[in-house]
DNA sequence: CGTGGTGTTGATTACTTTCAAGATGTGTGG
DNA sequence: CCACACATCTTGAAAGTAATCAACACCACG
């Protein structure tokens, strides 16, 4: 098992636009952990205290309602950090959404990351804040143009875009239904702005077209 | 003017429940500065630098798409402080909901305000994501519930709940419409789970009801 | 080569927005 | 202190968008 976690550190771990991760000083380095498709990494009410880096694979970050509903607040994939919270309990759940491999950084208490965590935070605070936008002010397929390149971005603007996730994880994300996302995919399809590879995988045709739905 | 500002003060700035406003160790402490209801405190795109505490009065922070639509991303009461961002820009604009009063402390370059700017990034990564939660996830009675019980707690749990901000802001920051805000603040007087003192004023009837809805 | 999970498409329903008109409140000047 | 005027808020009717319900197609896995 743990020899296919290192076939896919080579296959897809970082990207080439993407510098290697970063280690967090004063932190206890651990050997990485492996979570296979739909593993709980923490839940929400559990004790925070360590860091994770995403080594390979991808993992959502999700919040429920009592009667089920989800919302899922952020993806992470290789080479990002999650899991710093306010206080010492977690207020989400994290899943690995494919086959995972995580780094833990157990940081010693009395230990002072705010320096390295500061900058962490502040970015995740300024991209749940423009996730609000989308959320708040924008349609189905003004959501679905924001998403597909918020991901095209993360992987370093190339015209085909990997999504690791599947469609119900994406209607969680934008506050859709999977139905309305497998919608706008065609509508998106049909108007010659992307072209889907696979189920997985898409290659954006007309960028510009993109860019000007998403705002 | 400033007259005005000051009997502000005795009037409606630190709620009792509040602990007074924490100092920034190293920053230059500016006197207060006064802006009246809709005046602009910074604008996306500015140089961002400084911290902002509210001393008295309301804020509230957003963000425009290019057709004029609006998202409210976070409110600040007085005691709360705002103005922290990722890089050197602003993403967002800050402007005062009604008569408000800021002190601005200028963190000079070289200083590291890590350790006291963590929490509150953290603070308002919690915050950002909640609001995900219910933008994403909720309709409109529940989200104005939810609304209405933050508010409520933001202002000591108390039955009566002041709201600073108009039904376009709270539309703005529900991501509904003004007319649905109004409508179901209707719905909720008929319920008899709030009852409205004034626009601006409301006293909660029936917490429990209210907490049910906004889970 | 089945079988269950995931995704797509269609028809209908439900909710929120939009458009429109009227009511209520607030601030100003007489 | 009252009256007017503008802004804000409320209510109603119609329209639009996404959700729901349902059936079928596709893919991956054993």
């Amino acid at each position: 098992m743990y020899a296919q976690a290192s076939a896919k550190i080579e296959l897809s771990s970082y990207p080439p636009h993407q510098s290697p991760a970063p280690v967090f000083e004063g932190a206890t380095t651990q050997p990485v952990s492996f979570f296979p498709a739909g593993a709980e990494i923490y839940a929400q009410g559990e004790k925070a205290g360590a860091l994770y880096q995403v080594e390979f694979g991808a993992v959502r970050i999700y919040r429920l309602l009592a009667d089920g509903r989800r919302q899922i607040s952020a993806f992470h994939l290789a080479g990002e950090t999650f899991g710093f919270e306010a206080d010492t309990t977690h207020h989400f759940f994290a899943e690995a959404i494919n086959a995972t491999g995580v780094r833990v950084f157990r940081t010693p208490s009395g230990m002072d990351m705010s320096r390295q965590l500061l900058p962490l935070a502040l970015k995740g605070l300024t991209r749940a804040q423009e996730h609000l936008l989308v959320l708040g002010r924008q349609n189905a397929i003004e959501r679905v143009a924001a998403f597909l390149v918020e991901m095209s971005e993360r992987q370093g603007g190339l015209r085909q875009v990997e999504l690791p996730m599947s469609r119900i994880d994406i209607g969680d994300y934008l506050g859709l239904t999977i139905e309305t996302v497998s919608r706008v995919f065609t509508r998106l399809k049909e108007k010659g702005v992307i072209r889907l590879l696979s189920l997985r995988s898409i290659e954006i045709l007309k960028r510009d077209a993109l860019l000007a739905m998403g705002e």
